[in-house]
DNA sequence: TGTCCACTGGAAGGGAGGGCTT
DNA sequence: AAGCCCTCCCTTCCAGTGGACA
């Protein structure tokens, strides 16, 4: 293979290679520390959440006097720090009652990743297993067992054990609220240790699932985290950004930037802290000495892309299947369409692959999924006598859907398909 | 004003898959 | 190996719905 190319060629490929290296070598480094920038990170200070930490330490300052604290519900849109907030404000709780002899456990869970009671009681139990020697596995148990050793494993020593409940409404609506019951009335069953239960939310309305004595139990005590306008986003990102750029690498204009893009999205810190990272990323790689404005509109498309992308790529089969349905009909001029008109070309291109067909009521929650994920537009209408259903629009370009599902060996056939030949064949 | 359409969306339950205990 | 439990994905059934039309 190597004998096929000339020596002059290999000589210019080799002095190629030497230039990449060389402009990345020579390139001068943005980033001084980016780990500062992402959302794990806890700052040492949390510019305009001083209301909230202290509104937080005082109502859990009765854990130092040895008296059970509130349970609390915090409520805030996303990116408005409440995450970060909770976790500095647990984590000085943890160092000062460690000052003060008193023993305290924070138990942080996510319940967008741990989403049924099961997990969560299982979630807790294994937070102790190093002392117990208790591991429940992911499924298996009956529910009340793994509450009976959480009991006992909480139990077993005087503590106070505070659990976080993070993105509270997604467990609720999918699992409902028997497990805050169990957990906020947990106290009356316990002899030696003393629960409280810290629950964060993005969705007030999911209040309303909550039974009124559950309700009343979490929220004893609330805290508002409201969104952060573009000039507090400014600050949050010029603190971020001393630690994680170097000197002089960052155009003025950069960071108001990214304060403004990130304000008009309901005030998302997690964005503004995106746009600059990306932004940065961009241009090391362009082997820019400076990140500029430029930088931050390449980013903003980056951002949108790559999340629309990764949603469509990790849709499951039958979701894809029926996204492609919806392109169809787009390319067809068919659009909007409705429930049933969808239907019939997915159960159409669900025999061109091979593939068995879902009910229309199964498709109809997938409709909704799409809608949720914001792939479509699903609106449900009135058309008088001629029946109720959705109207169904696509909300991404049918090229970007084509290209991502062209790099899937079992969609890849159905590219080839044209609707109405296959309309006709029926 | 009542009828009727084309669904919507809740409820119940089946069954496969994964894991545990006995 | 058998019996039990949990989760996920799905089907089946069916009451309910908003508004055009007769």
């Amino acid at each position: 293979m190597v004998g096929c190319i000339s020596s002059g060629a290999v000589w210019a490929m080799a002095d190629y290679i030497n230039s990449i290296f060389e402009r990345y070598l020579h390139a001068k480094k943005i980033f001084k520390n980016k780990e500062v920038l992402r959302h794990s990170y806890t700052p040492k200070e949390l510019p305009h959440r001083k209301e909230q930490i202290e509104e937080l330490a005082h109502i859990l300052v009765p854990v130092l006097r040895g008296e059970t604290p509130s349970n609390v519900f915090v409520y805030g849109k996303t990116g408005t720090g409440k995450t970060v907030t909770i976790k500095f404000v647990t984590e000085e709780l943890k160092r000062i009652s460690d000052k003060y002899n008193v023993p305290v456990e924070v138990i942080y869970i996510n319940c967008e990743i741990v989403d049924t009671q099961y997990r969560v009681l299982a979630n807790i139990v294994n937070h102790f297993k190093n002392e117990s020697g208790v591991e429940v596995p992911l499924v298996g148990w009956p529910t009340d067992e793994v509450y009976a050793k959480l009991k006992d494993v909480i139990d077993a020593e005087e503590r106070f054990v505070i659990i976080v409940l993070d993105e509270i409404d997604k467990l609720i609506k999918k699992s409902g609220d028997d497990i805050l019951y169990s957990l906020t009335r947990i106290n009356t069953e316990l002899k030696r240790a003393k629960v409280s239960i810290i629950g964060i939310s993005n969705d007030l309305k999911f209040k309303e699932y909550l039974d009124a004595r559950v309700l009343s139990s979490l929220s004893e005590e609330e805290v508002v985290f409201p969104p952060y306008d573009a000039t507090q986003l400014k600050d949050i990102l010029l603190q971020r950004a001393e630690n994680a750029f170097n000197e002089g690498v960052l155009d003025d204009a950069v960071v108001p930037l990214c304060a403004a893009l990130a304000a008009r999205e309901h005030g998302d810190a997690r964005r503004a802290l995106d746009l600059l990272r990306v932004a940065g990323e961009i241009a090391e790689r362009e082997g820019a000495g400076k990140v500029t404005e430029r930088h931050v509109w390449l980013a903003q498309e980056k951002i949108e892309q790559d999340t629309m992308e990764e949603v469509i790529k990790t849709l499951p089969l039958h979701s894809k299947v029926l996204l492609y349905s919806i392109v169809l009909l787009d390319e067809n001029g068919e659009l909007p369409a409705n429930t049933g008109d969808v239907y019939s070309v997915y159960t159409t291109l669900c025999e061109y692959i091979d593939l068995d067909s879902l009910t229309q009521r199964r498709v109809s929650d997938l409709i909704n999924e799409l809608d949720m994920l914001g792939i479509i537009n699903a609106k449900v209408v009135s058309k008088g006598r001629y029946g109720r259903t959705k109207e169904i629009r696509l909300n991404v370009t049918p090229h970007k859907v084509k290209k991502i599902f062209g790099q899937d060996d079992q969609l890849r056939p159905l590219l080839t398909v044209n609707l109405s030949r296959q309309r006709r064949l029926i």
